[in-house]
DNA sequence: GACTGAACTATACC
DNA sequence: ACGGGTATAGTTCAGTC
């Protein structure tokens, strides 16, 4: 049998003591397909140096003479070969020692005392991930497959027959093929339940997207009228078989959701379980299962399940405007669609037509979920095939395992043995260890600026990672010639000039960014810029990941010195940037702010290619733009320029505002939209006299009480839970609230809430005793707004012309509290 | 009870 | 526990006078 095949979803099993991958794929005719396969179960032993050949035997024989018998498991050394291998960057001879059982590697490492060892690696991979280095069978990437069709046979003991596929192969040979187009089928869904707690309340309904079919199936309020795409059932029993039966016909590739992770499908299990429902909607029969670490996992076997918000939070958060990752504002960032609205009640006290509404409400939900999956797609596929790991664990990793995984999956082009992970001792260990010194910020002096641009180093620590050859396996232990060295915390550093297979990954990854990106460039679509973003998260991940405590190739050292190299590189193009009749205003990291002077242009570019010619390795500096004004204030003592907080407009009038109240999403809308305005009105004018009128406006509408109180609304998020807090701030009063009054919030909800005018009796100062919830009744504390949002959000920018906003207001300077 | 600096907290920048 | 350090600023807490 002949066939091509893309893997999709990985897993395994033992069968006569050998681990067996068994891979979910799907054929070119789109059938469903289970691919069985095995490899070689290793792990190494690392030798000290000048061990003589006969010693070496000696060791050979002595291992291979294990054996184990561990749960239940009779596992032994079945082959060792002597390799010529490196070990961070150095040449060194190790022991390929070959066993049964992947799950007792680490058991027969530990057995593994003699004095000639140096160290026992490649036995935490996990088999997936070593079967796919080994075999090299990467996700998502089309393979043509020869082997035995064993369905129907008792092959490992018939287990294909139990099985939900359309075929199972066991694998002879399998080769890679160049095709790359794969459009999986997909299911998105989502449920409505009366309690937030999970499994507490009965679920309601629960809908359904897939290409060509949408349904939402209730048990509430479903006889006499006939609602569009609704189908009823009699309980939250036959809802949840139903929702089964469904999955099984549909039988997607993947199942999506929007925190269908930590909610939906805990729910769904809690609620089958209580109603004694089999779930059995796996390809082997099996129920969701969850593993629960930091956050709950749900899996489901055979069809991926992707939770979006995971993915997103990973992949996309830093790079997005939403000021939540709510699926309100993640569809209406990436699809320009929102939610339906709809006021949640509890389903007792939802009236009759209002469940049309809410059944039109939880399919929008499911039709959101699945078109932001198509859009997302791209990302997912690129992410697995780059990393080389499956989609179902590439979406919910960090960056640093990110980083990890690629690191791991292209070692052997190096003859690299890998890593451990460190361990709880180890990670405790790093923890303790101080901040070293980072980034260098230049204090601008506050002003209105004319005629600016700035220039940023492309890829900044990435370059300089590569530049300057910084990692663990490059770092030395004593000084060398001939070297790169800086100084860190008063400690001079040294590094190797001789490339590091870490710096050298990194250099391909960052040359493959800027190949992908001009590809885009030319001919755009979906993939190149899936591909591109992917090596740039990654470029950009992989300063962070050295830096990590929880790195496998963690250098303290190495993050520290990118960091020093990083300001060396910054200062040095500052310098040069002055020194050419430019001024430069302000710096921050990788890039800085200047005013042309006299210069134009096209001689700002000139000098722009100058200062590239000089920079060494591969740093290179990048025009960002020529903005027609700036802006920079002090801090609210007034006496410094603030860092991290300017304003630029460029000459199309585009606004560019970083750490300014406007962007702070813990600030009323009132005060946001106004400095945005304020801001908006002095750069494009290049004085204050119509934001001067357009505040003393505001001002007076707000003392006369005409602001609507949504915009006085005050969203903080809840960072940890109740319990935890140390200090009681507004937030918290206004959560316990909450709490009171039963609305549901966790570790990571958004707080909302206003501060209103004090009520007869309540003669406190604290400003937490003002604070109420967004729909309690009330009006907005006047003074509170203007002494604590309005003027702030205004006063320093217009302290840049000397404008004191006291004076404008009040006819006089500041009251101190005395003077009250 | 007024005042002040430290502690706690959230959020942004790169 | 699930990249890093740098920075601003608000509110409360705890101590002093």
């Amino acid at each position: 049998m002949k066939t091509e095949f893309i893997p999709i979803d990985y897993d395994y099993f033992d069968f006569e003591g050998r681990n067996y991958i068994k891979i979910i794929g799907k054929t070119e005719k789109d059938k469903r397909i289970c691919v069985i396969d095995s490899c070689d179960v290793y792990f190494w032993a690392i030798l000290k140096e000048k061990i003589r050949q006969k010693e070496i035997e000696k060791l050979i024989e002595k291992i291979s003479k294990i054996k184990l018998d561990v749960k239940g498991r009779q596992t032994k050394v079945e082959k060792i070969q002597i390799c010529s291998k490196k070990f961070m960057g150095k040449e060194i001879t190790a022991l390929k020692i070959f066993a049964t059982n992947y799950k007792d590697l680490h058991d027969i490492a530990d057995k593994l005392g003699m004095p000639e060892i140096e160290k026992r690696r490649g036995y935490d991979l996990g088999f997936i991930s070593h079967y796919i280095i080994e075999k090299n069978i990467v996700p998502l990437c089309w393979y043509k497959i020869e082997g035995d069709i064993i369905d129907n046979t008792t092959e490992f003991n018939g287990i294909a027959n139990s099985f939900d596929v359309d075929f199972c192969i066991k694998a002879e040979n399998i080769v890679p093929l160049k095709k790359e187009e794969f459009s999986p089928k997909v299911l998105a869904f989502d449920i409505e339940a009366d309690e937030f707690k999970i499994g507490e309340g009965e679920i309601l309904m629960i809908s359904l997207v897939s290409e060509n079919f949408k349904k939402v199936i209730t048990w509430k309020k479903c006889k006499g009228k006939e609602f569009p795409d609704v189908e009823c059932v009699k309980d939250e029993a036959e809802l949840l078989e139903r929702f089964a039966e469904i999955v099984k016909e549909i039988s997607p590739d993947f199942i999506t959701g929007y925190f269908s992770d930590g909610f939906d499908l805990p729910y769904i299990k809690s609620r089958a379980d209580k109603c004694k429902i089999k779930l059995n909607i796996g390809v082997d029969g099996s129920s969701i299962k969850f593993s629960k670490g930091i956050m709950t996992t749900s899996h489901i076997n055979g069809i991926v399940h992707i939770d979006l918000l995971r993915f997103i939070q990973t992949a996309y958060s830093q790079y997005m405007s939403s000021e939540t990752l709510s699926l309100n504002e993640v569809a209406n960032e990436f699809l320009g669609e929102r939610k339906k609205e709809f006021e949640f009640k509890h389903s007792s006290k939802i009236s009759g037509d209002e469940w049309e509404k809410y059944f039109e409400y939880n399919l929008h939900d499911s039709v959101l979920t699945y078109k932001l999956f198509k859009k997302i797609w791209p990302d997912l596929l690129e992410f697995s095939r780059i990393m080389q790991e499956p989609v179902f664990d590439v979406s919910r990793n960090g960056m640093s395992r990110n980083v990890e995984d690629y690191i791991l999956h292209n070692l052997s082009k190096f003859n690299e043995i890998p890593e451990k992970r460190p361990t709880y001792d180890e990670i405790g260990e790093r923890r303790k260890r101080g901040k070293y010194e980072g980034a260098f910020v230049l204090g601008p002096k506050a002003g209105l600026y004319e005629n600016l641009s700035a220039f940023d180093f492309t890829s900044s620590y990435g370059s300089v990672i590569v530049t300057y050859n910084l990692s663990r396996s490059t770092f030395l232990e004593k000084p060398e010639e001939n070297s790169y060295s800086t100084e860190i915390s008063n400690k001079k550093v040294y590094f190797s000039k001789s490339p590091g297979f870490f710096p050298q990954m990194l250099k391909e990854i960052i040359e493959k960014r800027r190949i992908y990106k001009d590809e885009l460039k030319k001919k755009p679509d979906a993939i190149k810029r899936a591909r591109s973003n992917a090596f740039k998260l990654l470029a950009n991940a992989s300063y962070g990941y050295q830096g990590f405590f929880g790195a496998r190739y963690y250098c303290e050292e190495a993050a520290a010195a990118t960091a020093s190299f990083a300001r060396r590189a910054i200062k040095e193009a500052m310098e040069k940037t002055n020194n050419a009749g430019f001024s430069v205003i302000y710096a921050d990291t990788d890039g800085f702010a200047f005013t042309l002077n006299k210069n134009s242009k096209q001689k700002t570019l000139d000098f722009l290619k100058k200062l590239n010619s000089e920079l060494p390795g591969i740093m290179e500096l990048e025009l960002e733009d020529f903005y027609k004004r700036g802006i920079w204030v002090t801090t609210r003592t007034g006496e410094f320029g603030a860092k991290k907080k300017y304003a630029l407009i460029s000459e199309e009038g585009k606004l560019k505002i970083r750490g300014f109240e406007t962007v702070r999403r813990d600030w009323c809308t009132l005060a946001r939209e106004m400095q945005n305005n304020v801001l908006l009105m002095i750069l494009k004018e290049g004085n204050e006299k119509n934001a001067l009128e357009y505040i003393k406006k505001i001002v007076k509408e707000v003392k006369e009480r005409k602001i609507d109180l949504k915009k006085m609304v005050i969203r903080t998020q809840m960072k940890k839970p109740l319990s935890e807090y140390k200090a009681i701030t507004p937030h918290v009063i206004a959560a316990r609230k909450m709490q009171e009054r039963e609305i549901p919030f966790s570790a990571g909800s958004l707080i909302e809430y206003y501060i209103s005018e004090t009520t007869t009796g309540n003669k406190s100062k604290l400003i937490r005793d003002k604070v109420k919830l967004v729909d309690e009744n009330g009006e907005y504390n006047l003074e509170y707004y203007l002494k604590h949002q309005i003027l702030p959000a205004v006063e320093n920018i217009l302290q840049v012309f000397n404008v004191d906003i006291h004076v404008i207001l009040d006819g006089k300077k500041q009251m101190t509290l005395g003077e009250f």
